[in-house]
DNA sequence: CTGTTAGCGCTTTCAC
DNA sequence: GTGAAAGCGCTAACAG
């Protein structure tokens, strides 16, 4: 009776027998085919397939003190923007031999950390982060964590080591601006649940309409009637932005401000409801009122009318978090320690007051777009 | 000079030379408290935290054969439909020891079969894989896999081991239905691409029109004008369904069918952009037009005139598929192969020709909704 | 370019 | 309840 206590599936030294052959070389032909000659690799190859051999990744981890798995941390996996942000980052990987580890954070510190401690103990390869506001413990965890951290969607002159993202602020104050320059004098702020980054958004555009002059804590909900909402159910912090919320919530803000003439939403999803709250009440747009969202999500564009938006490059954020991430990992150098994909501004019918589009018709698919840039890029 | 390959980071055996107790008490004491005497735990606990010491999952998986890697492969990241499920095995999944690990195979088979073969070479504890039209080799690797694999988002009388979904022909037939006893009667279905599940749904559709001696292809467009539209570059695989296709396919369709009075939308999002198209064109709804989607998400409820949909209910697919995970991981009984969760019709304005819903108006928020359940439940 | 040897850090086995 | 020894499958180190 052997004391062995193997699962029975073929193991590199049963290739390497098979294939006539030290068992590290066959290790060889697998990590690099051009370490090892061409009669070998060949024999090793036919072994491998004969016997159905698959490595296993733990042992390889084990003994190499270094794992394949990339831990990516988000806030939220249901909102698009995060969703895009994931697919940038699979795309990145591609065919790589790195694997991905996703954890949910939901905008909660202590989420975040359990999470991290968790991945810490696959000793990753890398770590793709979201935002800027860790804990001082979450903190610690990516500078002792002997791998290289990028943390995305934010700007930082602090970062762990590498930051990829964009300004809030600037973006929101831009979009506010281009409200202003529209016509809308009443301009009102529209947002369920604020995370940090949201933050940045509302002082981008609190301070737009300050230096216009035209700034009014009355069109703001941003710290408004949201615990009454949430008291109702009608929603909680992990899906706190549905088209629902964005009819209630520009509801609540007319009631406090009936001559608002314009909304600048904290998100598309808000946005999308305040259109249909229009709707309802007969309330043209971009006449009688105005609306802009942020993230310029697809339905958009085919809104009727079409909705403005300030775009951010969610696909390319978390794809070069992990081009910068495969970078570092080959001793490449990494280029800049803060990296801006800047945003752009989408002008479309929804805030064309002035009528500067091209006459074209609201049946036109889809919609003409004035494309602004903005940011650093 | 020594020839340890180590990193640094303190060992179970360190905790057990500081704890002055062998590293199995050590181990032991870390994977099961109650398995060691109070006395020898506090010491273990203390020495873990003075050390700072984190287990390091690839020995641990290596030493046991079995990792707490759970493989879970999905065919998007950005529809809602699939992020949805994604949430719904991450609250399954909870504070457990298990680590979700998540491939994207976008709807290509070759793809899924390489991340399948890539999940499993780290031996991972269970398999949650979309659908049931894997290709042979991917079948093979099922049911080689040596680990508990749920199957979900669709039914099989021949699951691998456990499947649960619902039917998305008898969804698509009943909501179908409604449209007929709504009063329409020539009723399209719009679609984009169309996968194994587009396919059940388009079916369902098919029987039920034919049963009531309605049907006729020129409504649909499922097999129609793809080609073209690709050609464009207006859309691909992995974003099949976006609002602006869905108002483009909408007016393909009534090029071909002038006298469609009805829409049964393959997705929610095609819906909401045939929802955009009729306002575009000054066309009423429900009056002159019907339109029906399918999922139910969040947006469709919110929607002027509110839209009707078929509630799928993703987020209990993918919690109970890691329950189900769980329980066979613990060697509990798993009950049925098959779980059929159902789905419901909700039946909202946008398909109330009749006016059977009660008297409240348009800007009724939210839009009063009758849900009606179908499926096995 | 290839092989031998000695670990990687944890858990199984078996004894006490 | 606790421990010593052996082994999990692979790769770093060094030699040839």
């Amino acid at each position: 009776m052997s004391k062995r206590r193997t699962d029975g599936r073929p193991t590199i030294a049963d290739v390497a027998a098979r294939a006539g052959v030290g068992s590290i070389t066959v290790s060889r032909a697998l990590r690099d085919a051009s370490l090892v000659s061409d009669v070998l690799r060949e024999k090793i190859d036919a072994a491998v397939r004969e016997l159905g051999y698959v490595p296993n990744l733990s042992a390889r981890a084990l003994a190499s003190t270094r794992s394949d798995v990339v831990g990516v941390l988000v806030p939220s996996l249901t909102q698009h923007i995060f969703a895009d942000v994931l697919r940038g980052i699979y795309d990145g990987i591609g065919k790589t031999r790195l694997n991905i580890q996703v954890g949910n954070t939901r905008y909660d510190l202590d989420e975040e950390d359990r999470l991290l401690a968790e991945l810490l103990r696959y000793k990753p390869a890398g770590l793709i982060v979201s935002g800027i506001d860790q804990s001082p413990a979450g903190r610690a965890m990516l500078e002792r964590a002997n791998c290289p951290v990028i943390q995305i969607m934010d700007l930082s002159d602090d970062p762990v080591n590498k930051i990829i993202g964009f300004s809030h602020h600037d973006a929101a104050k831009a979009m506010t601006q281009h409200l202003i320059e529209s016509g809308y004098r009443r301009i009102g702020f529209l947002s369920g649940w604020m995370n940090s980054r949201s933050k940045g958004r509302l002082s981008g555009y609190v301070e737009a309409l300050e230096e216009a002059g035209l700034f009014d804590p009355a069109l703001t909900n941003a710290a408004g009637d949201l615990g009454a909402l949430a008291a109702r159910g009608s929603w909680d912090k992990h899906q706190y932005s549905t088209p629902v919320m964005g009819r209630e919530l520009l509801a609540d803000l007319w009631r406090r401000a009936p001559d608002m003439d314009a909304v600048f939403c904290n998100n598309d999803v808000l946005a999308l409801g305040a259109l249909f709250e229009c709707h309802a009440r007969g309330i043209s747009v971009p006449g009688d009122f105005g609306i802009a969202g942020f993230n310029d999500e697809d339905f958009m564009e085919a809104a009727s009318p079409a909705l403005s938006s300030v775009r951010t490059h969610r696909w390319k954020v978390g794809h070069d978090a992990v081009v910068a991430l495969r970078r570092q990992l080959d001793g490449e150098p990494d280029g800049e320690r803060v990296v801006d994909v800047g945003f752009d501004i989408v002008k479309r019918a929804s805030t064309d007051r002035l009528g500067l589009l091209s006459g074209m018709g609201e049946a036109d698919i889809p919609q003409p777009a004035a494309v602004v840039g903005g940011g650093t890029v």
